[in-house]
DNA sequence: CGCGCCAGTCGAAGCGCTTCGACAGTGAGG
DNA sequence: CCTCACTGTCGAAGCGCTTCGACTGGCGCG
């Protein structure tokens, strides 16, 4: 293995010189810095990361939580964990990947090993029983997502209540007066993730200050879950124009059970859905729809993480407002249903 | 920060024999190592990652490159990652995750750092200018996926030679006479990644060898990629009556354009599916499928690893059989379109 | 002319761990 | 009884890097 010794010996000067040279914590002359680096050029020096951690006490390496389970929308994970790994990149850092079921102890291990410098947590819940334990690392963290009791640690987010809000508010604009929601699976809701309660409170606060009637149903992330929810929508709600769907998976099978069935969209039903941009363009409908801006997020969440780091911001939650894109799956209700909402209250 | 010398004296003995007690690499009685363990558990004593690396050279951590394009199926992608992280846990070891667009510089980076004691890649081209590097590195590696030259590196993955003829052989063996291929998007062939062409020549071979008509198509991984697709094999095989499809995201738009042209699965048209069983699954009809076994492989991976990492095994390619899970998509081909195979040739 | 300063460099002291060699004590084998 | 091997422990030498303090010249300034 090349050292730095090796290196500092090839350049006729001290290992000290050369780790200055590196790290430029110190003025070198241009020819001795010049001399330096041809040396390290040509020997092929790399840095031993763990003797550079040791000295220096830190990795340049970040954990990132990932869940695995299937009930979360994995190419939307996917989306995450890529930005954060992009975004990680250039600022010189890698990433450490965790998988969500190390739970708690696997942060204090990462982190007590001094693996990582910093840790950055998706998928939190509710009442996360990991946020107790980042409190305590000497670590700084950044959750994507927004648990109960998020004091003292960083949090970033898409705003869920407003998102919700927003896509009732659409429907309820357009003339629908019965809307229904089409949530994530029960197992999200009895988890208490909270990016699904809170979309359902501002759905509901949008539906009581529109005056709507409405139905939500959580919703299997199959075929036959997405079949099962709407006759179940049919049968409580069957004067229902407008859906909300809140659940990637439930998307492409909602548009061909509608199909199926001869529903037109947007004449006879029309659609809000809550996902990524690259969801929404793969469908065979352009659906109008409130983006999940997951490479944001995990770009945010690295940055926010850097700067815990270099001590130029301290702890902040920061929650992105949504912004909803015109498809072709909205319209105004089919006549006879719609009443206009002004005349409402 | 605890150290292994807060420990040792805790425990009233010397460094040296807390890092045995450790390692197991030499005795210790039974009143030592139990001192010495209380003292770690109540000082709550983490040995320091870059600390250790350095003295013992090795890191615990494996490196693994997964792709981000979006050309490449993402839950299967998925799949990977989560089998190489929770089996490479389960060898004590943790992963740094890269993605496949840095390259060989990423690799050269990681491994010459000596961040990790060996490395996974996935998404192996045929000709991929990465080998040449992994090659050359100090620790080993595994590729998922079969690059042209593999000589001198371990490579896992699906026997697609033997998948693709499978497939074709099993609608022959329905008595289809007229077969086409819906295969993954043109971008993946042009790319030259070994699966797609190998899975193609041994369609081809099964094609030829109980005399069908056939018809390739790569397809891009959207609807209407779908949609054009189907258009296509109707104009070049009107006769069709199997499908052979190659291309998770295809699979679904494939069903429900069937469904919308009145066309019954596997009354009219069978399919046989290449995918992961949960996609299978997510699915409105049982697809007949051969199953691309992602957890198994990216196991597998790790396995090989670790055995090249303790030198149990040495430079090795595995490739997994297919295994068929019949389902309810294929049948016999309509009457009038079938010809018993036997009487051809 | 003498002082202080700054740019530029070096040497050495760790960072926390593993591992080698040494050594004391014990019991078995000749 | 002496040797030998083995068990159990210690001390010290690194592993490759960063960083602190110190040193050397040269320059500007009073």
């Amino acid at each position: 293995m090349v050292t730095i010794a090796d290196v500092a010996a090839a350049a006729g000067v001290s290992t000290s010189t050369v780790s200055y040279v590196l790290s430029g914590r110190r003025p070198i002359s241009r020819e001795t810095r010049a001399r330096v680096e041809a040396s390290i050029a040509s020997l092929g020096y790399r840095p031993h990361a763990g003797a550079r951690a040791l000295a220096s006490r830190h990795t340049n390496v970040l954990a990132l939580v990932a869940p695995l389970r299937t009930d979360v929308n994995v190419p939307v994970i996917m989306e995450f964990v890529t930005s954060v790994v992009t975004a990680a990149r250039s600022f010189d850092h890698d990433v450490l990947l965790l998988t969500g079921d190390e739970g708690a102890d696997g942060l204090d291990r990462v982190a007590g090993g001094a693996m990582v410098d910093a840790l950055i947590v998706m998928d939190v819940e509710a009442d996360d029983v990991r946020v107790p334990t980042l409190r305590r690392l000497r670590q700084p963290s950044v959750l994507i997502g927004l648990p109960g009791r998020a004091a003292g640690i960083s949090c970033v987010d898409l705003d869920f209540a407003a998102t919700g809000y927003a896509a009732a508010a659409h429907l309820a604009e357009h003339g629908h007066r019965s809307v229904a929601l089409i949530g994530p699976p029960p197992a999200v809701y009895q988890r208490g993730t909270g990016y699904a309660t809170r979309f359902l409170a501002g759905f509901d606060d949008a539906v009581e200050h529109f005056g709507l009637a409405s139905a939500t149903h959580p919703c299997e992330p199959t075929f036959d879950g997405a079949a099962a929810v709407m006759r179940d929508i049919d049968a409580r709600l069957p004067a229902v124009t407008g859906l909300v769907v809140h659940n990637e998976a439930a998307l492409a099978p909602v548009l061909s059970i509608l199909r199926a069935a001869g529903r037109r969209v947007p004449q006879e039903v029309s659609i809000v859905a809550v996902c990524p941009q690259n969801v929404a363009l793969g469908l065979p409908v352009r659906v109008t729809s409130i983006d999940v801006p997951a490479p944001q997020l995990g770009a945010l969440a690295v940055e926010m993480v850097m700067h815990l780091l270099d001590g130029s911001h301290g702890v902040q939650t920061r929650l992105l407002a949504p912004v909803l894109t015109e498809g072709d799956s909205c319209g105004p209700p089919p006549p006879g249903t719609a009443r206009p909402h002004t005349s409402v209250h």
